[in-house]
DNA sequence: TATGAATGAGAGTTCATTCAT
DNA sequence: AATGAATGAACTCTCATTCAT
């Protein structure tokens, strides 16, 4: 069983999904965009359920959220911020990648556990990451307080992306990111000295 | 058209839905745990759709209350961040809501019109009414500023809810919702403070 | 049991069908049309059969085919002629009418044999009428052959008429003037002369 | 995608037509009669509606096999007045799709767009067949009267089949069917001679 | 390995009819 | 006489899955 036809299978299923959701992503489609026939799937997977749960699977491994910032270096400030608030814009823009990781997490939600813990362990680690950097960048400590500072910053992001995506567009994006940068040059570093105290 | 009817499929479909999913949720199924017939469902709602976004709308209309409540009485300050902070816990427990949001939100994605149009009304009722709160409560005025700063909030709440879903629990609820009082005790206060200047 | 109830039924029916076709008249709608509720109706009429019987019977009553050219009067050639001509021109215009009388074909075709019976009585009529036109216009008698001729005329017509409605435009009507001119000034005089021998 | 079981499908559709009417032939009935699955017929038919239609417009090009044959071989015009006429009588007797016609003629009118297009293509490709057929025969030139004059067959045609399918019988096919022998051997001729000056 | 015709349960939806009020 | 909510069987259509070839 080689491992080419899974991979044209896969690649045409994440296709499918981006372009027409779930619901739309049947076996003859998926099959149709592969190149080949229905019954050639199953003999690759048991199941559409499976085909889906490996889509899942390499779409959550590509995930990377808080772009190139690496705690290695040591930057300025500036340069830190600079590099995250770029980083937003960037993942703004893509918009079949945050299509596809809104299905992936729709599908979680519906109750796949095993997803739910991929899920679970992603957002672990972005979320560890993006504490590393306000670490390093607003001179502060790590703590559970801060962690949840970046878990909400993380949802922020999230749900911008949400709106985004749905072209709900009621400030314009100019506005949007002047709070972001407002939020970048003083409003962590605030909070971060209030919470010291 | 009685509300009664509309009511009990409401609850149906909520019921159905925590208990089986939004896939799980049929016409046949929503009818039988009303305790009515497939037909009768379609003298209150034109299609399974309008029901689920029914479900939705009512369930997620509780900052419409907030802010009615808040705007009409002249409370203090510190009553009315405690409206919004309970109003924030309430829905992150909206489960079926919540799933419906995101549900709903990938239909319109996929190019559902009428749903994006929904959406974006929506958005602009919330983001407004929020706005309207922070006017209030934190003596600031009308601004395309106070707009981004209300849509920031709207969706740091839906990633937040997203992350509920999701069961990612990277932080303890406690420490969210302390990062929480201090934006709505400090943070806005400060901002809006700042960006008068 | 008014007739006054029965005819807002009636006209309403009738009004249904003629711009939604017998599939699209609905109990529904013929309610909403005669505006009465869907129980009233069934307190005029048994079953919605009974309700299209009766629109069937009412338009197969009205139904005049070929105008209003009477035996009676002694005129000329011409005169009769262009009565015919004219009375055709006036059918092919009505619309609505023309329409009706399709479904109500449609229907009778589907095995309804009462209302089969009624439209051969009608046919019938209007057929011997055409005959008695021709036998004074074209000075030829009576007779099987003069009425098959008779009968191909009006079967000419319907199909004509079924044209119209479909809006085929084969021909320019000017053309299929020209055609109908030549046949009502030489083709029936030319055809009663030939069978005389 | 083998024509045996679009045959199969269209046999089963028409006889369940002869038997129940179009309003008694649902996709269940159908598939049972042709004795495969519900789900079997959508792999030859879109919808519904293309089944009947495929089952017209079988039925139906008993025309355009008439012309064919007889443009291709040089006969003689009484060779060719006998096929016209035995087509014709062939028409006569194809109940299911002459019922189908007026049905869809009916759909047609109600504003399907799609079905009126195709009548469209049909009428004109029947119309210019039989011209083609009456310039040889009758040895007469191609223009818009010629096309009027097929215009006008079809449409006695139409007609005399909306009669056959109502019986209405008003009088004996011997004599309807003398009258369009008289027209095939004679009527025409004389009426391309008188036009042609 | 690969095909694609066939299956059949189940989806959303419609609508003539009934009946408590 | 009149209402309109409620019924439920029947409709067209979908699609994951199977299996003879």
């Amino acid at each position: 069983m080689s491992n080419d036809g899974k991979m044209k299978i896969l690649e045409a299923a994440r296709a499918i999904i981006i372009e027409h959701g779930i619901q739309g992503a049947t076996i003859r489609g998926i099959a149709e965009q592969a190149g080949v026939s229905t019954g050639a799937i199953y003999h690759y997977y048991d199941s559409k359920e499976a085909i889906l749960y490996d889509v899942m699977d390499e779409g959550l491994s590509e995930i990377r959220r808080i772009s190139t910032v690496s705690v290695l270096d040591k930057k300025k400030l500036e340069e830190i911020i600079q590099e995250i608030f770029d980083g937003m814009q960037e993942r703004f823009k893509k918009d079949a990648e945050n299509r596809l990781q809104f299905y992936l997490a729709h599908e979680a939600m519906l109750g796949n556990e095993e997803l739910k813990h991929k899920f679970k362990q992603k957002y672990e680690d972005w979320i560890n990451r993006l504490e590393a950097i306000f670490v390093q960048a607003y001179d502060t400590e790590h703590g559970p307080l801060t962690k949840a500072v970046a878990t909400w910053t993380m949802a922020a992001i999230d749900g911008m992306v949400l709106q985004i995506l749905l072209k709900t567009n009621v400030v314009d994006l100019t506005h949007i990111n002047k709070v972001l940068e407002f939020l970048l040059n003083e409003g962590f570093s605030h909070f971060f000295k209030v919470i010291h105290d």
